[in-house]
DNA sequence: ATAAAACCTTGATCTGAATCAAGACACCGC
DNA sequence: GCGGTGTCTTGATTCAGATCAAGGTTTTAT
């Protein structure tokens, strides 16, 4: 199968993969031109369309994961069905290197939400190139550092904060994401959305009702107006709406 | 300060410590003489009383610490005081290293649950080390890893399981660390179990009391039997009592 | 462009667990 | 042993949010 990226340049699914994206990854700061050589030469491209599975909880783990572009999510599954979304990522972050610093295998699974690359570094050479660059371990704990913090976040806001508080935060980490802009879209389907806060589309619906007849937000669709961002503040640090 | 440590050895707190505690931690395992003898040089311990503060959320963090004796919490509290255990550790475990590699604040706050012994080692030399020693660095990034599977786990439970599958997963958790006896013996009190597994101590205290009535354990203040393994394993996979 | 599939809203009802309020128990120093 | 302090239990009540059900809207793939 061969196609072009969007840089124009050719290149073959599953195949080997030029060092031009991999050097504007902030996991890749600071490596030597032959450092990024040398990853260009282990990194495997793969494409995901929507709803393809990247990964099963309890696979086993052989390398880490770059998304290059689209969306993907990284969720548990309970026994009946629900789901708990613990990440989603999108272009320049990596995901799955928990087995492949533990050994064992993934403790969760990935979905691409959207058509999507993915670079893929193999287990045994990435870990090498890692013991010869003290910048890119340096690199990889600062990166697992903040998802430790992410889920301390999320563990918080799960057993005490309710859900107009969690779904306030979200607004206003997005519009942070987004230039601090009023206007915010909301990248993900609202189902997808209580999958991520720990709740379900019903309650999502009637909470941006809420904080709509709040005077809030104004939701249009899939853009929602922040109309009064001190509120909203106040409603994420546990307040009542 | 003087005093003289369970091995015999005098020490000063606060002060330079040997290398005898530093060699059985997991995290400098295959580490040199050498490079032991450096952690020592720059390894400062200081002591805890039942209940004291060791770091707070939002604090700087200037280095990494591990419990030597004791038991310790990480916790988070909410606006209204409600408290979420993130981590409890006991000797051999470190903690506090997130503002040590990511920059920024401690994301959550540790207190001593019982007198406890903490080696403190100082963020900057530790970091020199670490990147000249692959060994610490792959053990570094195995041990976040192991707690970002924890987290994984957490969430899910929070998120996915009811409080009867909570327990009896913690239960079972317990008694796995202490040799898959029967007879377990609670670590923490029943108020800190329903901080670690969201919960509260009147709700703790019902399904223990349904949890016996099933015939599934038995308590007897502190100790608890477990009585039917299979049932509290269906039980924690989300079963319903 | 269109049909099918996903997604979203709204209302009615149900429920697990929190909260509030007292007592009972257990462990501590004296 | 004894009183006191902190921890645990038990019952009554309340509540946030889940679930069930059904209709309407947007998105996606072809």
């Amino acid at each position: 199968m061969c196609c072009r990226n969007r840089h124009g340049k050719r290149f073959f699914t599953g195949e080997l993969y030029g060092i031009d994206i991999l050097q504007t990854i902030a996991l890749f700061s600071g490596l030597s031109a032959d450092q990024l050589e040398t990853l260009s030469q282990i990194a495997v491209r793969k494409t995901y369309h929507r709803g393809e599975m990247i990964f099963h909880e309890g696979d086993k783990g052989n390398g880490i994961y770059i998304v290059e572009t689209g969306r993907i999510k990284v969720f548990k599954l309970s026994m009946d069905g629900k789901e708990q979304i613990l990440h989603i990522y999108g272009p320049g972050h990596t995901f799955g290197e928990v087995p492949v610093f533990q050994g064992k295998n993934f403790p969760a699974s990935s979905m691409a939400l959207e058509p999507a690359g993915i670079i893929f570094l193999p287990r045994d050479r990435f870990v090498k190139l890692l013991t010869t660059s003290p910048a890119l371990g340096m690199n990889m704990l600062a990166d697992l550092s903040r998802r430790l913090r992410d889920f301390t976040v999320q563990i918080e806001a799960l057993s005490l904060k309710e859900v107009p508080a969690r779904l306030a935060a979200y607004l206003l980490t997005l519009s942070r994401e987004q230039n601090n802009e009023a206007r915010v879209s909301l990248p993900i389907s609202k189902a997808q959305l209580s999958n991520l806060i720990g709740t379900t589309p019903e309650t999502i619906s009637r909470m941006f009702k809420k904080m709509g007849d709040a005077g809030l937000i104004a939701v249009q669709t899939r853009t929602i107006e922040l109309q009064d961002k001190e509120g909203l503040e106040e409603l994420s640090e546990s307040g009542r709406l």
